[in-house]
DNA sequence: AATTTCACCGATAGTACTATCGGTGAAATT
DNA sequence: AATTTCACCGATAGTACTATCGGTGAAATT
């Protein structure tokens, strides 16, 4: 049936190894990195175990080449989606969108999501690097998309106040869109809604203390009790 | 040094289980599930490998036990929190407390989050059960907290909302949570105050909505184009 | 056309682990 | 005091996997 162009051997390779990339990738979202051996991946892929070590010295290599692709994939998904939203809408919904987006970006590929929620606190796996990397990008783009609403900080508090809360919008949104996949929360819009009044909240505070002069009491008058000591961090 | 009382045949048995559980726990914490080995395991607490099935029938049976100890645990620090928490303050800063209090319950046991963390998208963990068991109980419990703040749901789609900013304002705790385990936020009071901000923003959505009639256009009147289709759940 | 390259193969040695089995000595029971 | 129980031991068979090695045939090069 389908047209047999004589692949060179280069081009044959070529598609070998996306073929382990394919089933490796696949397994990893089905079984967990635990799942992943060089003897199934190599099954799936309909080549010998040993052919393996053709296309990588190891099962880490590939690990890492997968990292590689699943973070050039979603910038591209990032990048896709902030273009679209240039497009379309005013800014009659700015805020509303700029949680749609990232909601958007993380359902379009699930399997990456799920992967980096599982990697990053997993001592043991070799994608941890990358799914550091990943929430680190996922809260600078929140933090990023704060601040175009005009919530900046400039002083050191509000700084990491910022940074706190682009992490907990990033959590929330994670949490949303693993809620959408699963099939909780069927409209991805109403969960726009909700992250959009939650980061209003918050930024509400920014904005709030950032009226005060800054060298302040650096806390809310309104707190009785001492505040606990520092982590302790042992 | 240490007195000696003879220790009788079931105290002496029931003292190594404590040990291999304390040592299981150590190395799941430290290597994530995939370093768990009845050799390591066995080691660790200074038996005979083959000696770990005179206590557990495989490892799944191990992790069981852990994950009910860490489930009653966890129950055990909410209820201390709890407590406390009715004790000390009034209700001055009642909902700054409320965000609080699992935060530090979080912080307590950060084993046991991390763990379920790991667990919870895991396909291959056999404590991928009680992780979700877990973030379930933190959601309820967010959500019980929601509602003794005054913010009930009277309705399908604002049981909903309840539930997702439950939701998000749990996955937002615990990556506060462990952003303060980690060191990047050393002040857990300032994180309850993000929560509590990001809860209100969250909490004017339903009540606002709450205070409208029931049967009026659904969403806020800032937004231009049409709503989508509520949820569908299919 | 002769030669070289190389993607892939099967076989296999080595590693880490699980789970069973018979043995042992001290605790518990008689 | 004699007997039984049982927590623990070392040895070991079985499983799953990794990574290497020599061989093969078709593509690539000469």
């Amino acid at each position: 049936m389908t047209s047999t162009p004589p692949l060179s051997r280069s081009e044959a390779k070529d598609l070998t190894r996306r073929k382990l990339i394919r089933a490796a990738l696949a397994i990893l979202d089905e079984e967990g990195e635990a799942g992943l051996s060089t003897v199934k991946v190599a099954k799936a892929a309909g080549i010998a175990q040993s052919s393996f070590y053709v296309h990588f010295k190891d099962m880490g290599e590939l690990l890492l080449v997968l990292a590689e692709e699943g973070g050039e994939r979603l910038r591209a998904s990032m990048r896709e989606a902030r273009r679209k939203a240039r497009e379309s809408p005013g800014d009659l919904d700015l805020h509303r969108e700029t949680f749609r987006i990232p909601l958007e970006s993380v359902c379009r590929h699930p399997e990456l999501l799920r992967i980096q929620l599982r990697a990053r606190h997993d001592p043991a796996s070799s994608l941890r690097e990358f799914a550091t990397e990943t929430a680190a990008a996922y809260r600078d783009h929140h933090a990023a998309d704060l601040a175009a609403l005009g919530y900046t900080a400039d002083n050191e508090r509000d700084r990491r106040r910022l940074e706190m809360i682009a992490d907990g919008i990033n959590a929330a949104t994670n949490a949303l869109a693993m809620g959408h996949l699963e099939g909780r929360y069927p409209d991805l819009d109403e969960a726009a809604d909700i992250l959009t009044a939650l980061s209003r909240g918050a930024l509400r505070l920014l904005r709030a203390t950032a009226n005060k002069p800054v060298g302040e009491p650096p806390e809310r008058p309104d707190r009785a009790e001492p505040v606990n000591e520092p982590p302790g961090q042992s």
